[in-house]
DNA sequence: TTTGCCAAGTAAATCGTTTTATCTCAGACA
DNA sequence: TGTCTGAGATAAAACGATTTACTTGGCAAA
């Protein structure tokens, strides 16, 4: 493999010239620019990147920590910090945790060994031990999509309790007022979820309604399935819902499936709302409405961060909160008791 | 950051012990072992990959290249990459391609100046010609999902020419005589595709229907979006299909969605069956008739290749084809020319 | 006792860069 | 004329590991 060396006798310099001209820090006289460039050219040189990053102790890498690629939501935030990465010339590596810790920790040693420039963790549930003090001395961390309470670290996260709010303020206007929530079992380790339902529960209670516990699942785990068996039991109620608030679309979506197999119409029937708005949320039937959460945006601005911090940005930590949305489609409507819910 | 060098120091020994000790590859005595692995812990030391790789000159790094991480098929395929590369003791790079040649080949070059040990490419469209000599002479390549005519590397997919096969079929069994097949718009570049095609084609031949043109349309992308237009076109011939074949399970959501919105119930009124299986169809009301890729499994075996390859497996390259498997769910349906579909 | 060999360790070279310290040569100035 | 200055280049020292080649001491065979 031609190295710089070898760039060098060819056009006849030292090497610290041809140093100089692949990286532009100091003046090199027009001539031997031109001698060193096309000397580069005739060798199809190629820089050794790990040569120079053992040089400058520093890689032009990121780790991306991240529970599962595969879940629409995560790859999106994903996708986000991938391309802000490749504008700035960083590359990402990619860490699916599964959701377990050992892995995490596994990957976290891995990425401190290969001198990554930084971490972006994604949802990070697992890495509460982890995260404290040894880490966060190595390298510079950003926090996605949730807060890691009492660890100062800069942190991008959505609006979860405003989201919530908007969820419920948008069926209550539809005259629901047995609300069904589909909360997810990260309820007691994830701030995200927490504030949603605050939110959920805040809202319920200025409106005046009681808060039925029996109308509240924190079981599901944040996939369709999970979402499926939470609609059988809180459909299965004496007194039923008419609206359900999943916490993320894929439970939304087994929601839906669970009335379709069901013969519950949706949203004649029972109201649906999902979180997050992921891409096929649009081509459900009905179409889900959803509080669409800016997941590009959550990565771009991670990723964004995490650069600034990288090139010696100093001020304390900073956690930004974007804002969510409500999207109207189909799978909501005003309420209507129908005889076919009783009759199930 | 504390080196190989403090470790020697503080354990009393050379640092070709540590490395030894460190590496497992000579015999270091019990007793020196001992305090090599006390000094190790004491001093929290962490081996520096950079330079390690340097030294060696290889890193213990994939990259994977692949046109969209946010597909729900790629993500799976990316998945078992990432995985095996784990278990393994690799990290993985990931690289968006976007479908964009340039952003493919500013990739692959910043792969190489890294020296990852080896590359896997999902669904190489934009690489034909980047893929010639220059490259592969660098680093071992394994391409997954789709073969490259005319370029020896190892490849791993599944067989779509069945596949297809088993989706007209089905279709037949049921009855169906029109069936209109949303191709997608990579006909011309993609061998996946042209297999698909042929298994079509052929099945219909071989039950000795006629081919329709009209009823075979190539225009649309691999979205939902475009499988919603190509319903819209398809459906709205003088003599519509009663069954669609789509080539992508999100084109298959798409013409779902399409039916959904124009009161074409599925199935009774149209049949429509999907391809590759992701997660969500089986999700979708009605659920998903589809024909099932092992896109894990594809990730999976060509994460294994490229890493025998790495170890100095020296064979011819070798292509390696996955089985298919019609999954059978509710949105295919005994054919019924029912009035609803005329009137529409 | 000497020789030779083996086991167990170390010193030093090496990987391919970046960067610091050093050199050289003009031109300016006293 | 001699000295100083500074521009423009180079030689050599890092970076932190791995690995080759060399040492040393002990033991068995001659």
């Amino acid at each position: 493999m031609t190295t710089i060396k070898d760039v060098a006798d060819q056009a006849g310099v030292s090497i610290a010239t041809v140093s100089r001209v692949l990286n532009q820090n100091r003046y090199v006289s027009p001539e031997l620019n031109e001698r060193v460039r096309k000397a580069i050219a005739d060798l199809h040189y190629e820089q050794n990147a790990l040569a120079r990053n053992l040089r400058r102790s520093e890689s032009l890498t990121l780790g991306i920590i991240i529970p599962d690629s595969t879940n629409p939501f995560f790859a999106e935030v994903a996708r986000g910090i991938e391309e802000v990465c490749f504008e700035n010339g960083y590359l990402v590596i990619l860490c699916n945790t599964s959701e377990d810790p050992e892995k995490a920790a596994a990957y976290l040693t891995a990425l401190r060994q290969n001198r990554v420039a930084g971490v972006i963790i994604v949802s990070p549930g697992e890495l509460q031990a982890e995260l404290r003090q040894p880490l966060r001395a190595k390298y510079p961390i950003v926090v996605a999509d949730r807060l890691l309470p009492g660890l100062q670290v800069d942190s991008v996260i959505s609006d979860n309790y405003v989201g919530a709010e908007q969820a419920i303020q948008h069926l209550l206007m539809l005259g629901h007022r047995r609300v069904g929530v589909v909360v997810g079992n990260h309820l007691e380790t994830r701030q995200t979820i927490k504030d949603r339902l605050d939110g959920v529960l805040m809202t319920l209670s200025a409106a005046g309604l009681p808060i039925d516990e029996a109308l509240i699942d924190t079981e599901s785990d944040y996939t369709p399935e999970g979402g499926y068996e939470a609609a059988c039991v809180l459909l299965d109620r004496p007194n039923p819902p008419t609206a359900i608030f999943a916490f993320n679309d894929l439970i939304g979506f087994g929601v839906m499936s669970y009335a379709y197999q069901h013969g519950i119409r949706v949203p004649q029937d029972l109201s649906v709302i999902g979180f997050d708005d992921i891409k096929l949320a649009a081509f459900m039937n009905p179409a889900l409405t959803t509080i669409a959460q800016p997941k590009y945006e959550l990565g771009r601005k991670a990723a964004e961060i995490l650069l600034e911090r990288i090139h010696g940005e100093v001020c304390p930590p900073q956690t930004m909160i974007l804002p969510t949305r409500l999207v109207v489609r189909q799978s909501t409507a005003q309420v209507c008791y129908a005889p076919a819910l009783n009759g199930h």
